[in-house]
Formats: C-alpha cells, sequence, structure tokens
DNA sequence: ATATTTTTGTGCTGTACAACATAAGAAGTG
DNA sequence: CACTTCTTATGTTGTACAGCACAAAAATAT
C-alpha cells in the first residue's frame, strides 16, 4: 500500500460527493485533512478479519472483494465493491472487530476516513447517519437474498447467477458481453461457492452449451437470457 | 391477528423503553397515537416476501422467525426474534418490498409503529438513527457469518451450531439444559439448512452420541463442549 | 533465456446429502 | 368417537459435488 502524497483532494471531494454533501463546511474543513489516498497493488490485503475498525474506505479506482475464511481456509467472496463505493464502516458501528477481510482484485486507488471522525460527525449530522442506515439497510438485504441463494442453488445456477452479478455489478466492455472483471478461476469458485476445480469444469460446459464464449480470463455473456433461466431455476 | 385494545400502552413503553427514550416529548406524544398492538397465533404470518413495508414491529412477547423461500418451496430462516427485538425496519430503509417473510413460532404480542413516522423522526433525530446503524450494521455482520457457516458446515456441523444458536438466543428451562424453544423437526432444518429427514436424522445420531437428550420436541444440550467443537470443525 | 511458481484443464473416486418410500405416533377436526 | 392431517422416524437409492491426482499452459521470478 502506497500513501498517494501528491494527489489533488479536490478530486476525490467530487468523487464522493454523495457523502461529502452531506457535511457541513465546518465538518468538511476537518476531515479534509484526515483524510489520505492510498494505491493498493493487486492482491493486496486493505483489512483483515479480527483486526480492529479503525478507518473507512472509499473505493476510488479499481476494484475490491470483501470475503470470509472458512472451513479449511476455504475462502467465500461476500461481496465485491466498484467504484465509487464505501465499506469498512459496519464493523465500527456495530463495536466489533471485522469479520470479513478486503483485498484489491486489481490495482486499486482507495480514500480513507478515520471512523471515529465519521462516527462523531454521524451523531450531530442526520444526513450523514441516514446515509450509513440507506446503505447498511440495502446490503443487508442482499446478504439475506445471498444465503438462499448459495445455499439452495446448483451449481450451474450459482455460477451463472455469479456471471451475472458481475455483469450487473461490473458491467461490459465496449463488445457489449465480455465481462469488464477478468476473475481468477479461482476467485470466481470463490463467489459462486464451489471448488476450483468445478468452476473451471463447469464454464467449460456452458462455453460447450453456447451460454457463454471464454478465453482466458475473458467471459462473453452470449446467451443471458438462457443464463437467467439457469440461475434461476436450475 | 386480534389487535389488542384493551393494552395499557404505557407498558408497551416500558417494554421499548430502549427506543421510545430517544424520543423528545413531543416525538413520544405524536407516535402514542400511531402504535399499536396485536396478538398473532402460532404460525400466524405477519408480513410476507412481496410486500410493500408500511410499518415495523416489536416483539413483546413469543417468538418469530424470519425466513425467505427459496427453490421448490424450500424454507431458509434467516433469523429469530426474541422480546425485545424489533424487525420489518430494513425494507422500508433500504426503499425495496420484503425480501423475506416473518411469521410467529408461537402466540405472540407484537407492537408496530408506522415506517413513515419512524423515517421521518430519525431525519431529525440523531439518537434514533444511530440506533437503527447499530442494528443494522450487528445484523449484517450476523448475516455474513451465517453466509459462509451455512454453504461450508457439513451438516453435524450446521445442526450442532443451530441448537448452540438457539440457546444464546432463546435460553434454556430452570433445569439449566433443556432449549425453552420447542422447534418442529422442520423449522429447525429450516434454521440449519437440511432437509427434515436429516434434521431428524442427526438428532437421533446425537442422542446416540449423549449430545443430547430429546424428548419430543423438547431437546437438552449435555455435551455442549463437544457440540462446540462439532459445530467449529464439523 | 531458464527456472519456478501459479493458474487452468480434465479425469477418477468416494461420499455427503437429497429424494423417495413407508410406517407409526401425535394432534387437530367434524 | 373415528377421521383426517401433520409430525416424527428410519431405511434405500441415486446423484451432485468435493477431493485427489496429474498435465499443460501461463505468468512470474531469477
Amino acid at each position: 500500500m502506497v500513501e498517494h502524497k501528491g494527489i489533488i483532494k479536490d478530486n476525490v471531494m467530487i468523487q464522493i460527493s454523495d457523502l461529502w454533501n452531506l457535511l457541513s463546511s465546518k465538518e468538511k474543513k476537518y476531515l479534509y485533512d484526515k483524510m489520505e489516498v492510498f494505491n493498493y497493488k493487486r492482491g493486496e490485503t486493505i483489512y483483515a478479519e479480527g483486526q480492529t475498525p479503525h478507518k473507512m474506505y472509499c473505493l476510488l479506482h479499481g476494484k475490491v472483494k470483501i470475503f470470509k475464511e472458512g472451513i479449511g481456509g476455504r475462502c467465500q467472496i461476500i461481496r465485491v465493491i466498484k467504484p465509487v463505493q464505501y465499506f469498512a464502516y459496519r464493523a465500527y458501528f456495530a463495536a466489533e472487530n471485522f469479520v470479513t477481510t478486503a483485498a484489491a482484485f486489481e490495482d486499486a486507488q482507495i480514500c480513507s476516513i478515520p471512523m471515529k471522525d465519521i462516527e462523531s460527525i454521524s451523531r450531530g449530522n442526520n444526513g450523514l447517519a441516514m446515509f450509513f442506515v440507506k446503505m447498511l439497510a440495502v446490503d443487508l438485504g442482499i446478504s439475506d437474498k445471498r444465503t438462499v441463494s448459495l445455499t439452495q442453488n446448483h451449481i450451474r445456477g450459482r455460477l451463472a447467477e455469479s456471471l451475472l452479478f458481475l455483469k450487473e455489478n461490473y458491467g461490459l466492455e465496449e463488445d457489449d458481453s465480455t465481462l469488464s472483471i477478468y476473475l481468477s478461476r479461482e476467485d470466481l469458485a470463490s463467489l459462486a461457492n464451489m471448488t476450483t476445480a468445478n468452476a473451471i469444469r463447469t464454464l467449460s460446459v456452458f462455453s460447450a452449451e453456447k451460454l457463454i464464449a471464454i478465453d482466458g480470463r475473458k467471459i462473453k455473456l452470449i446467451d443471458e437470457w438462457q443464463l437467467h433461466k439457469i440461475a434461476r431455476i436450475g
């Protein structure tokens, strides 16, 4: 992780304007000096399970995964972050240590803000408090839905769902069919709750069925409608 | 569901004092008339998946399950509510319809408050907003942990974990070993993410191994330490 | 460039668990 | 009361998926 000293912070303020605009000029001034911007390398850990939370983050550029290590070191990706999204605030608000780990999928630029200050400002700024209420409420709904689909859907359904999710979340390349994120088979497996071997195998099957086309880590969605069907009923 | 007209609302205010005390006298006065108390029968639905949320609830007496219907009608219990706990506020804050269904495990007394009012008060009352931030943050952490344990733990581990969870949540009878909640095998299966037949089978195995003793729906925990071990490593 | 590690791909084997069947006991209903 | 309906219980069968083994290809380091 490298601190990005030279950056013009004012650009960051524009990026995080959804949060920034909720603050009074006094609050803005106060936070301005406390904020930092860091660059993380591909694969680098941002925070780890068990650590005590001190700052929240906002992803400015890149892609980040939030995951949890389970039985026998098997990782489960809990959610993924895209620019401009906030993360790492949950544990502090819950007065807990982190229960997840965050790492960069690819090189990422991340802005950090001390949670102590975020919390104290939230206690006097309703807009900010409600901002977090909204985000937490949305994430909890996603998490609840995910619990059921990960446990009840079959392998084909889970993979199809994950591919569609990646499209929804990170979008497509200019050709309008290739996923914009190039995940390793292992990460894809962690997302769809299966072993790496099964992710590879099932991708091959999807490819043979002309639902997708694979070229290394490039995945092109061909028959999205069919993928949706598989995601729903298996 | 039967409205409980005769109840002395002031008793309810004492029960929900953690929320109530956050309000100004003006807010209290305003909400007092909007609140209602209902009695629900065992098995009765409180709200259902897909409905638009209008009020939040507080469980005053009884036990409630929050679940989601999955593939082929298979239900997954997402979380359980005990007195005095609040629920059904997430969907409104996220501006979504309910993604879960709530039903009474057993006869329950529930207080309802219009979410419209809760939201508008929250927008002007920081204590209340932060109250929801805290609850949502805690629930999201639980949900994330649950996702992993439900997907990665084996059947014995999941059942052991569920039994211990029921103890943590609802406590024990006076004998200090019998679970205070008497679940059907089907509900226990929905909680531990398995089929009813497997819940029955695995309970029998646990009983044969002298980890628990079963007498109908009464479950007595005998070797809690061993159950913890099974819950962790399988 | 060469060596070494990581990632991808495929086949085989074993097993955990779902699905189904069936029966007996418990509980609710006319 | 007999009646249906629901719950508990256990055995049998089938299969989805993990685990392991082993190449080949690609990425990274030396």
